[in-house]
DNA sequence: CTGTATCCGGATCGATACTG
DNA sequence: CAGTATCGATCCGGATACAG
C-alpha cells in the first residue's frame, strides 16, 4: 500500500504542523526548543546520531517511551524537517534518518551529554543503573577492529540480578544484543556487580580496579579475556571529568 | 525575615529535588535533558545570559509563562544547581544567578539559537512577531556606546497595533522599556510595519531597505535620525543566514 | 514585587490492548 | 514490526485571590 503523505517537494520552508506547543514570538531559541526540547525528542536525535534508524531500535534505546508516543515525535520530528521517513523498496520497515538540518543538531546533542556527564552524572548509583540499556549502547560502542577475524560471543551476568542474562554478538558488519540466548557457543562470560560495570562504562572507575576488586570477573580463554577490555570504547561521553563543584562555586564568591 | 531553603554547604553533588520527571537510565544526554529541556526552561536560561535576574525581568521576557509555573522552574533549576537564588542584603527582592553550571548552558542556549535561525526561521510572518517581546530584546541589545552622552527617548507605533505606543528610555547605566508613557520629552518618534520591523531585528531585511520602502519611518533631529539604525545591535542571532534547505536536501541524494 | 494557593478546561503523558 | 485506539493520571495555561 502506498504511503499517503505527501512527499513535499517545495523544502523553502520548513515543514510545521500543529502539533507543537508554540512559545510565540520570535526568538530562534524559543523556535527550536519547541521542536527540539520537547520531551524524549533530544534522546530520539541522539538515537538517530548513534545509529538508530528502525522503530523498534528506537524502543531498545529509549526504555520507558510510551509506544504511541514514539509515533508522535517522529512525525512530530518529520513535519518540523528535521528527520526523514524512508519506505526502502523491497522492505517492509521504513527508516527514519536525520535530514541535513537534523545533522546540525548533532553538536548541541553532544554539548548536552557533555555537560551532563560533567555537572549531573558524577557518580553512578544504584537508581541509575539500566542493564539493558547498558548492553544496549555497549553493543554501538565496539572496537571491532581489536577483535579477531571471525564472531565473538560473550555472556554477562549482572550479580543480583535473578536469572537474567545477556549476550553480545560480535560480528561484522554490526555487533548485536540478545535478551534471550542465541545458542550461539559462548566465547567469553562476564560477571559483573551491575553498578560497578555502569561505573567502568562510563569511565568513572578503571576496568583494572573492578577487576582487582572483584567486582568485574571475565572467564574464557586467557588470550581474549586478557583483550576484552580493548573491545570496549565506553560510552561517548566517559571521556568527561566530572566538574569540581566546589571549585566552582568558590571561584563564583 | 530568613530564607528557610538551607545553603548547602556541600555541592559535591548535584542538588536534586523529586519534582524533575526522570527518563531513568545513565545517559548523560537524558540527565542534561531532563534539566534543561523541559518546558520554557531554555528560555529561562536565554533569559539569565542576555541579562535578566529579576522575576519580573523573567515574566516580561517570557511572554505566556504562567506566573506559578515560572516559580517552579526557577525552584527546579535551584535544586538541580544551574541557577543560585541570591537575597542580596537591604533588597527587598531576590536576584537569580546562574552557577557555574548554569554558565556552561551558554553554549548549548546559542547553539539551539543558531540552529534555529538556520532552519526554523527563515522568514518572519504575522504568526510570528510580538512588538512587547520585540521591545524587551532591543533594549537589551543597544549600542550605547554610539548614541550621544545624554538619555535620549524613542517612541515607537506600530501601524496596525489599535493606540499601543512603546518607548525607549536609551541612558546609562542600562536602557528600559516602557508600556506606558514615561513622561519624558520624545526625542524621537519611529513608526513602523510590525512585520518590517521584526524582519530587520532579526537580519532578514536591511534597515535601508526598510526605510525606502517606506516600511519605517524615523521623525526628529535629522543627526539623530540619520545615526539611529547604528544604534540597534540587532538580535543575538540577527547574522545567521538562514540554510538553503532545496541544496542541503540536494546534497544528501 | 515575589511569591503561595486555588481552580478549571484541555493537552500531554504513560500504560495497555488491539490490528495488519 | 509498526503502528492505532483508548483511557486514567498528570501537567500546562490562564485566571484569580491573597500574603509578606
Amino acid at each position: 500500500m502506498m504511503d499517503k503523505r505527501k512527499l513535499n517537494a517545495d523544502h523553502s520552508q520548513p515543514i510545521r504542523g500543529a502539533d507543537v506547543k508554540s512559545y510565540g514570538g520570535f526568538c530562534p531559541v524559543a523556535k527550536a526548543a519547541e521542536v527540539v526540547a520537547e520531551r524524549w525528542t533530544p534522546l530520539i536525535i541522539r538515537e538517530l546520531l548513534t545509529g538508530s534508524h528502525r522503530f523498534h531500535e528506537f524502543e531498545r534505546g529509549l526504555p520507558g517511551v510510551p509506544h504511541s508516543l514514539l509515533v508522535q515525535r517522529l512525525r512530530s520530528l518529520e513535519r518540523a524537517g528535521v528527520i526523514e521517513r524512508r519506505v526502502v523498496k523491497d522492505a517492509r520497515r521504513p527508516e527514519y534518518h536525520l535530514t541535513a538540518a537534523g545533522q546540525e543538531l548533532s553538536g548541541i546533542v553532544a554539548s548536552l551529554g557533555e555537560w551532563g556527564q560533567r555537572w549531573m552524572h558524577q557518580t553512578i548509583g544504584p537508581k541509575d543503573v539500566d542493564p539493558k540499556l547498558l548492553m544496549w549502547d555497549m553493543h554501538r560502542r565496539i572496537n571491532l577492529d581489536r577483535l579477531p577475524d571471525r564472531r565473538i560471543v560473550i555472556q554477562f551476568d549482572f550479580r543480583g540480578l535473578k536469572q537474567q542474562s545477556f549476550w553480545l554478538v560480535l560480528e561484522r558488519p554490526e555487533p548485536s544484543v540478545c535478551f534471550q540466548d542465541p545458542g550461539f557457543e559462548v566465547d567469553l562470560w562476564v560477571t559483573a556487580d551491575t553498578v560497578a560495570l555502569h561505573n567502568v562504562w562510563m569511565g568513572r572507575r578503571s576496568f583494572a580496579d573492578a577487576l582487582d576488586e572483584g567486582r568485574i570477573e571475565v572467564d574464557g580463554p586467557s588470550d581474549l579475556a586478557r583483550s576484552f577490555p580493548s573491545w570496549l570504547a565506553l560510552n561517548t561521553f566517559a571521556h568527561v571529568p566530572p566538574a569540581n563543584r566546589a571549585l566552582a562555586d568558590s571561584k563564583l564568591s
